[in-house]
DNA sequence: TATATTTCTTAATCTAGATTAATTTTTTAA
DNA sequence: TTAAAAAATTAATCTAGATTAAGAAATATA
């Protein structure tokens, strides 16, 4: 099952043979049951993970105890909380599983030794982030000036299998609003 | 004046002397006057910036006509129009000169030859995307959970010196709303 | 120094989406 | 197969922030 990883660096980078394997032998799998965690709000977040089957959210909660979903992962995505991976801090977000998944995991330390070592994983990881920059980049975009009616249109035309897979109450709150307000926009276009 | 993203390329990365000079020989000093564009919407974009010197905002035009304000970069930041650098379509942002600036620029073509030969430089510039992931993820989080006027407080508390080198209806642009609601937070900021 | 242009403010009115609360539907698990 | 829990819907009411429209300050330019 390391193949899948394997083949998804090899879309973006060309490391030797070698080179790839010695990185593939440093991944863990783990599977996970529907709602089980991840990572933990408060906890020291010491891995990344690839996910090779299933579907992911990320979400805090905010001041008045409401979940906000982040973001979602689903196949082929890396997860982690950047901000506590990178810089070692407690995490301040929560990472669930959102069906019966399974990842890849490798340790930061694994992780930063690759990387002082290997030019093309260092490509890897490069051209999977400027990936992420533009998507973060338009979905700022889109917040700005969309109104929720067209985000949730937007986003059902993109990932049309995707809607399917989660439920109403996480997207909506992806998408910035209340349940209440998807089930309007909802009853709104059966019309 | 390249001694000083000599110096943030140090911060982040070890290149050999040599492999950094030749990097920073791909280097224009390019000058823009304040209000200049950088890139415009429509054309294509294939240079990288890094700020010496200035202010610039990011921003596209909505269907009302409205600039809406993306990003802004400061001195030590390097900019570009991600989405259409990597994948050399026709840019949906304007780049603009908020002062009088000065910038390095490097084209793509030149960009991509020493990322296929320099991991040190990789390295760098995966660094950089990391940092810029958090930021983006930072800013995602603010946006769904604080109100505009703790939005504007979070960023005068994080940004004092730069709130004083923008326009206000900037600011309010990228927070997400009207400089006539940035007014009325102002005013009651007062009482 | 005067004039034009750009930026900021104020105030009245309006609306997308939140909140609250009750009900129904779907899913889970015993 | 049924009770309990989770998810989705509906409807009434409420509010943060948008819109519109003027006018006031500040800045740039002649």
């Amino acid at each position: 099952m390391k193949d899948q990883l394997k083949n998804h660096i090899l879309q973006f980078a060309n490391p030797t043979e070698k080179e790839l394997q010695s990185f593939l032998d440093l991944f863990d799998l783990k599977s996970i049951e529907n709602k089980e965690y991840l990572i933990q709000e408060g906890q020291y977040c010491r891995h990344q993970y690839f996910i090779l089957k299933g579907c992911f959210r990320s979400f805090f909660v905010n001041r008045k105890g409401i979940e906000k979903v982040i973001n979602f992962g689903i196949e082929n995505w890396w997860l982690t909380d950047f901000d506590g991976f990178i810089n070692q801090t407690p995490s301040e977000i929560n990472i669930q599983a959102a069906e019966n998944s399974q990842v890849l995991k490798i340790s930061k330390t694994q992780l930063d030794i690759i990387l002082t070592n290997s030019l093309e994983l260092n490509r890897y990881f490069r051209i999977i982030l400027e990936k992420v920059r533009i998507a973060d980049q338009r979905r700022i975009q889109f917040m700005y000036s969309l109104s929720g009616e067209e985000l949730y249109q937007v986003f059902c035309d993109h990932n049309p299998k995707f809607v399917q897979r989660i439920p109403q109450y996480m997207l909506a709150s992806y998408l910035g609003f209340t349940p209440e307000f998807l089930s309007k926009i909802r009853a709104r276009k059966k019309l």
